[in-house]
DNA sequence: AAACCCACCAACCGCGCGGTC
DNA sequence: GGACCGCGCGGTTGGTGGGTT
């Protein structure tokens, strides 16, 4: 039996997003919150299937995403993470967490893709170091037939690969990787691209209506109860769960999920070479000393 | 000025996974 | 245990704008 389409076609809109349907399913978020996708086109009216209006958030309007003009820094820890994770875009964003996996995709299959084609074809190989330990295609998820104790192994051996080609990536910082408090950050806005149209800018200024709104409430019942007494926007403090989430723990998971509402990008590359440049031995010990010790997350991640 | 080509990117589509009943 | 549902992910497509002839 095949997989009903999810969602019927008749009645829903397709194709780009126009502002005023941008305002509504911002106005929506910023009161109910990001999720139950499923509830937004009845509640908003919009014309629009759940889906379309989880993308449209999640790669265009939420806070704290970046858009365009890819710094080389950025570019060479994407193409090192690709050869080590493979297409899994979703997992490179989330080293990268004011980039959506969309446009790093895109920015992969309309640049990188090519650039390394010619490079290969020019015989320069800078990359294939990295590369040719994992081949091009995706590395193979652990078989279920795997041992427990084995599938750690490798996931450790894949961790420790991570590490290596991240250190790799961000030496593109020259001598300073090895000091990570002068390693500096890639710039948080650049100038719209001549390719910028009208209506990205509009949607910029959508974005730019963000900043100031809290995080809605974790309960959409507290979010409903928080509007009942007040229609004024809610005041802006981009703490609550997510600042705190965010403060200074690192996260591996994808950043969607792991802090969607967040206007305030993080300075993700410090918190990774801090983990990058933590010393082997050393970083096993305080994997079993600090619960809130990168790799031991990552493990708790991968692992659940 | 018009036609054509090409690059870019927003959005769609289908599938897989996890949660719930 | 299995069906159903919602969400997230990756691949792909189609519209648009800029450049070239």
């Amino acid at each position: 039996m095949g997989r009903p389409p999810c969602c019927d076609k008749e009645g829903v809109n397709k194709g780009p997003w126009t502002p005023e349907e941008d305002v509504v399913l911002v106005s929506y978020v910023q009161e109910h919150g990001s999720g139950n996708w499923r509830a937004v086109p009845a509640r908003t009216g919009l014309l629009r299937c759940s889906k379309s209006c989880r993308l449209r958030w999640t790669n265009y309007l939420r806070p704290g995403i970046r858009r365009g003009n890819f710094s080389d820094s950025e570019e060479r820890l994407i193409v090192h993470l690709q050869a080590l994770l493979g297409n899994r875009w979703a997992a490179i964003a989330s080293y990268l967490p004011d980039r959506t996996d969309n446009d790093i995709k895109n920015f992969w299959n309309t640049h990188l893709k090519k650039k390394l084609l010619a490079d290969a074809q020019r015989g320069g190989n800078a990359l294939s170091s990295s590369s040719s330990s994992s081949s091009s295609s995706s590395p193979s998820p652990p078989a279920p037939a795997l041992i427990k104790g084995q599938w750690e192994r490798n996931l450790q051996t894949d961790i420790d690969l991570a590490r290596r080609a991240l250190r790799d990536a961000l030496s593109v910082y020259g001598a300073d990787a090895a000091a990570p408090a002068a390693v500096p950050l890639p710039p948080l806005w650049s100038p719209a691209s001549s390719a910028s149209a009208a209506y990205a800018l509009s949607a910029r200024n959508i974005s730019s209506m963000l900043d100031g709104w809290a995080p809605a409430p974790a309960t959409p019942i507290a979010a409903e109860s928080a509007s009942a007494t007040s229609s004024e926007p809610t005041e802006c403090s981009v703490s609550s769960a997510c600042a705190s989430n965010n403060n200074n723990k690192p996260v591996l998971g994808p950043s969607t999920s792991a802090c969607e509402n967040d206007a305030t990008p993080v300075p993700p590359l410090s918190q990774i070479e801090s983990w990058l440049l933590l010393d082997d031995s050393s970083e096993l010990q305080l994997a079993h000393e600090d619960d809130n010790n990168l790799l031991d997350v990552a493990l708790r991640d991968y692992a659940s």
